[in-house]
DNA sequence: CGCGGCATCAACCAATTGGTTGATTCAGCC
DNA sequence: GGCTGAATCAACCAATTGGTTGATGCCGCG
């Protein structure tokens, strides 16, 4: 049974190495190179494809201070932008929001684990992943799986989007100016945002979306 | 000359990892113990010192999960609640916002070095804070004398209170009941905090207080 | 004492947000 | 085909927020 062969991405030198010495103690897998962002992991699946030496597994992170992101490649693994059959991608991150999970699952991801997670856990995501299984951290399940029981309180991509825009602090015309679409529009998602959130106003939607963790801290 | 004898501080079990990997590479430097936040790190500090084994140097991040983090813990090292004479702390982190190199630096941290750094200017870092010399990272360094040259407006106790009673969700009306004032009073005050956060409304002040740490959860 | 900063308050108007009602189109599902 | 949810859009009005001008009182400091 030949060794799992993993792709490492992390823009953290710290984070590559401590990532090389774990995976190093699993057997059965091999980290046969490195990327510090999305664009550099595209190129090097590509440089391995083109050796016939494909990459089994894609262990990414989501953020990469000014490179690539990991939705974004995630998303061009998918559509074989760097060799086909694309290879699976696992999310490695500190970041367990909604839009967050949702943003890489919907890019394509395989799994989702988060940083904080003990080696065994790492392990056996990885080896799932690499066997074409979905992958997630306790709590990034637990969260799916609150969304397939309560389904109309979760928001829709759109809804999350412009969420998002809000905490910036964009108001309802610069929101709709950014996304194309008309104010009336953006009003009409941000009562279904109230409504879902049981809110009356947009600090208490923020609020409230923070606490449970639906978008980031900014 | 005996090696620096360092305790490693982080909630991540991948980044623990990376940091004992990248410091086994670095001649005269020893990972002598680890601990996974602020409390752990006390104690266990505490511990070797009456063991006889004092640690030279704490390597610590800023963010715990859920435990102590690094600037509660790096004010109680300093303390001497762990010990005396108290290691020198050296911050290792993703955090560069100037609210957050502050309370490190005023919590009495030796050096403040961020996780993209590369292995050769973190072992630098570790040496001169070890011998008690400050260790800034490039651009943190550039972000104190920034600060230096321009100090930022502070917000007053009373406008704090407000920006917080905002960032929960409350609009004018409310505040000024709950801190029995009138509504116009509110106004001022927000006038006040939109004109020191160069913004021009109620969501981008709190972004704005979120990024640079003036506020904290909601 | 004069000054500046802070807290408080008001009036007035402009601008934005919130609420409601109504509509169309599209995609997926049974 | 009918239904549902999501996305989009509009009109209209109520409510709140933002901006400006002006004022008073208290405290600490030089």
């Amino acid at each position: 049974m030949p060794d799992i062969r993993v792709l490492l991405v992390d823009d953290h030198p710290v984070v590559r190495a401590g990532l090389r010495a774990m995976l190093a103690d699993f057997d059965g897998v091999t980290v046969v190179s490195e990327a510090a962002d999305g664009g550099a992991a595209l190129a090097e699946l590509s440089r391995l494809h083109a050796l016939g030496e494909p990459v089994d597994l894609v262990l990414m992170d989501l953020q990469m201070g000014g490179g690539m992101d990991g939705v974004t490649a995630t998303g061009r693994i998918k559509a074989g932008e760097a060799g086909s059959p694309p290879p699976p991608v696992l999310i490695l991150t500190t970041y367990d929001t909604d839009a967050d999970i949702l943003a890489a699952v919907e890019a394509g991801a395989a799994g989702y684990m988060l940083k904080d997670a003990p080696p065994e856990q790492i392990r056996q995501a990885v080896v799932s992943a690499a066997a074409g299984q979905t992958a997630l951290a306790p709590g990034v399940a637990a969260k799916l799986m609150g969304h397939l029981r309560n389904p109309e309180t979760a928001l829709s991509p759109r809804e999350l989007q412009i969420l998002e825009l809000l905490a910036t602090g964009l108001g309802n015309r610069a929101i709709a100016r950014q996304l194309f679409i008309s104010e009336a529009t953006v009003k009409t998602h941000l009562v279904h945002i109230y409504g879902k959130l049981v809110v009356d106003n947009r600090t208490a939607a923020i609020s409230v979306a923070r606490q449970k963790r639906i978008i980031r801290d900014s």
